[in-house]
DNA sequence: AAAATCTTCCAAAGCGCTTTGGATTGTGCA
DNA sequence: TGCACAATCCAAAGCGCTTTGGAAGATTTT
C-alpha cells in the first residue's frame, strides 16, 4: 500500500518542536508565548517572537485546527443554476466586503461552487467533516430549504436576505419592498402611469418583495399593474434589453421602467437608445444599484436614478455578524434590516405628453 | 488559562474510532475501506460503506489533512487595489470555472482578499502555515513579483496570463497581441483610420500586449497611433464612458474604438448614444469579450463585434492544470496559449464619409 | 522561619486521522 | 505434508499543534 503522493516542499518548514529546541524551551511555552497567553515571562515571549520571525515560522494551520477543534474558516456555498448565475455579478462584491473582515479576524474563506441540486449534500458534507465554523447563505428563495437544513445541522449561519416569516434565524437584509414602493411612487409623482417592472427571478425572496412594493404603490393610487409590463428572470444585460425592446415595440408601451439591477438597466438603455429614446426625457428608468465597483453610477452625477445599497458593505457587515455568532453560539438571533436610499439621477423625468 | 471558546455542535459528529467499534473492526481497516485501498475484503468494505452512510459519517477533514500532509486546498489570493478592482467582474466567472473543477477533484478553494501591499506577506503566510497545496495567480503585472516569490517559496502555482520572458513557470494565457492586432486590422480594412484604444491598466501584462497588437497593426500600414486616442485605466463602465465622451467631443474624433472589455464598451455605447451616434453606422466598436454569463453578447446576434475567449473556460482549464501540477510536482513547466476568435457583430461598419 | 501564593515553565495527553510494520489465516505449488 | 505467498486485518506510531495538570523557584504573608 503506497500513499498517493507527498508534498515535497514541506521539508522547508520549521515546526514548533524545532523552534522550541533552538530556544531551549518546551513546545508548551513557545506555543503560549506565540498565542499571547499570560503565563510566560515578557522577556521569554520576546525571545520567542524574535526567533519565530527570524525562522519564518508560522504554526501549521492543519495541526492547529485539529488541536483546537476550530476550522477558522467560513464557507460560502454558491449554487450553480446552469443558467446565467444570478449571484454572479453581485456575489463578487459581496465576497470582497466579507473577505476583508475575514482576513482581519483571521478567518479563511472557503468558497464552494456546487450544482444547485447538490447544495444540500454540500452543506451536509461541510457539517460532517468540520471544515468550516459557519456558513453564509446568499439570495434565499421562498421557503429556502437551506435554512431548515442548516438549523438541523447545527452549523452557525447567516442569511443575506430573508424568507418566510424571517423568524428564528440570523439575517441581514435591505428593505426591498419599501425601496421599490418608494421608487414607484417617485415615478407616479412624475406623472407616469404605464410603468414596467423588470425584476430578478421571482423565486428569490428579494424579487418578490420588490414586486410587492411596486404593486402596493400602484394599488395605493388605484392603478392596475399591467401584466404585459411585468417580467422577471435572471438579471442579465440581455434580459433587460430584450424585455425593454419587446415592451417598447408593443402596444401601450411603458413610459417608465423600474428595474432590479444596473445590469438590467444597461440593457434597457440599449433598447431605448436603439429606438432613439433619450432617458430622462422620452423615457424614465429607475434601477436598484448595488454599487458594484466597476459599474459606478456616480461619474458626472448619477446616470441612473436608483435605489441604492452597497452590496460590499452588506458583505462586510454580514461577515462581522457571522463571526460574532460563531464566537458566541447561543446568541439570540440577529436580524438587521437596512434602509435604502433613493438617488435621483439623469434617467428620470416627467411623463412626456 | 482558559481556551477562548469551543464549538458546541461538534458533539454530534461520529468519529472513525466509534464507527470502527460499532463494526468490530479496527480504525485502520475502516480507514482503508473508506479510502479504497485494496487490502480489505469486498464484503468488509461494503459493510463499512453502509455503516458510514447510515451514521452520516465523514472523516474529519482537519485530522485528515494533518495526517496526510496535504491541505486539499487551493488558494486564490486577490489583491485589493483600493480603486475599482480590476479583477472584479472577471474573476467571478474565472472562479466559477475553476471552482467546478476543484469540487470535482475534491479540492477546496481558499479565497483570500488582501490589500495589494500585503500580498507578499499573504503568500508567505500561506506557504508557511501550509493551508494550501498550490495557488492561482491572476492578472500578472510586468515583472510581477509574485512569480519570483512563489518560486522561492516552492509553492506550486499557475499564472493566468504571463509576464516577462514567460519562461520557467506555468501559465495559461490568451493570444492578446494577436487578437488585438487582428481586431485593428479588421477596423483598418473597413476604412477606419482614426481608431481609439481604450485599454485596461497598462501595468497589467495583458493590456500591454493588447496595446502592442494595436500599434503593430497600425505600424504595418504606416499609420501613426494618436496619443490622444489612447487611454488606459481600470475597466469600469464609467471609464469607458468618460473616455469615449472626451474623445468624441474633442478635435479629430475617432471613427472607431477598440476596447478591452465589454464593460468598457458599454460605457462607450452610452457616450455614443448620448451623442446620437449609432454603433455600426456612425461609429464602430470592437471589444474583448470574456463571455461573462450576465453580459451575454449573443442575444439576437452579437451586439458587439468582439475578440472573445471564455474566462470561465480559462478558469476551468487553469484549475485542471494546477491540480495536475500539485499531483506531479516535478513536472516540467506547462504553458498554454489560447487563440482568440473574432466575432463580427452589429457594432462595426465601414468608415463613414 | 514556615506557609501560602505567584510566576514561570514543562511533561504528557490528546485532537482524529493515515500509514507503517507486522500478525494471522487461507491458498497454491512442490 | 510443508513452504511460499496472497489476502485480511490490526496495534501502534506518527502528523504538529493546544491544553491539562503539575512542578520548581521566587515572592509574599503570617
Amino acid at each position: 500500500m503506497t500513499p498517493l503522493f507527498k508534498p515535497v516542499w514541506n521539508f522547508l518548514r520549521m515546526n514548533l518542536k524545532e523552534l522550541a529546541d533552538s530556544l531551549n524551551l518546551s513546545p508548551t511555552t513557545v506555543s503560549r508565548a506565540l498565542n499571547g497567553y499570560p503565563e510566560v515571562r515578557e522577556e521569554t515571549r520576546n525571545r520567542v517572537m524574535a526567533a519565530a520571525k527570524a525562522a519564518n515560522y508560522a504554526p501549521n494551520s492543519r495541526a492547529r485546527r485539529l488541536a483546537t477543534g476550530r476550522a477558522m474558516t467560513i464557507g460560502h456555498v454558491i449554487p450553480l443554476t446552469g443558467k446565467a448565475e444570478m449571484v454572479n455579478p453581485i456575489f463578487a462584491d459581496f465576497l470582497i466586503g466579507a473577505g476583508e473582515v475575514y482576513a482581519a479576524e483571521g478567518y479563511d474563506l472557503l468558497l464552494s461552487m456546487v450544482p444547485e441540486a447538490e447544495t444540500e449534500a454540500a452543506f451536509r458534507q461541510l457539517a460532517a467533516n468540520g471544515s468550516v465554523d459557519g456558513v453564509m447563505v446568499q439570495a434565499p428563495q421562498e421557503n429556502d430549504p437551506r435554512i431548515a437544513l442548516l438549523a438541523e445541522l447545527g452549523l452557525p449561519f447567516l442569511v443575506h436576505g430573508r424568507t418566510g416569516d424571517a423568524q428564528g434565524y440570523n439575517w441581514l437584509d435591505i428593505a426591498n419592498l419599501r425601496a421599490f414602493r418608494r421608487a414607484t411612487d417617485f415615478l407616479l409623482d412624475l406623472g407616469h402611469r404605464r410603468i414596467a417592472l423588470i425584476n430578478g427571478q421571482e423565486t428569490f425572496d428579494f424579487a418578490r418583495r420588490r414586486r410587492r412594493g411596486f404593486e402596493e404603490a400602484l394599488a395605493a393610487r388605484e392603478i392596475a399593474a399591467l401584466p404585459h409590463l411585468m417580467a422577471s428572470d435572471a438579471m442579465t444585460e440581455s434580459f433587460g434589453y430584450l424585455t425593454a425592446a419587446r415592451m417598447l415595440d408593443g402596444p401601450n408601451p411603458p413610459t417608465a421602467f423600474l428595474v432590479s439591477s444596473v445590469i438590467l438597466a444597461i440593457g434597457v438603455r440599449r433598447a431605448a437608445g436603439e429606438r432613439g429614446l433619450r432617458m430622462g426625457r422620452d423615457i424614465s428608468v429607475i434601477c436598484h444599484d448595488d454599487e458594484l465597483s466597476y459599474l459606478n453610477n456616480d461619474v458626472g452625477g448619477p446616470a441612473f436614478t436608483a435605489t441604492r445599497s452597497s452590496i460590499r458593505a452588506a458583505g462586510k457587515r454580514c461577515a462581522e455578524i457571522l463571526i460574532s455568532l460563531i464566537r458566541n453560539p447561543n446568541h439570540p438571533p440577529i436580524q438587521e434590516l437596512w434602509d435604502v436610499d433613493l438617488t435621483v439621477g439623469h434617467s428620470t423625468g416627467p411623463c412626456p405628453g
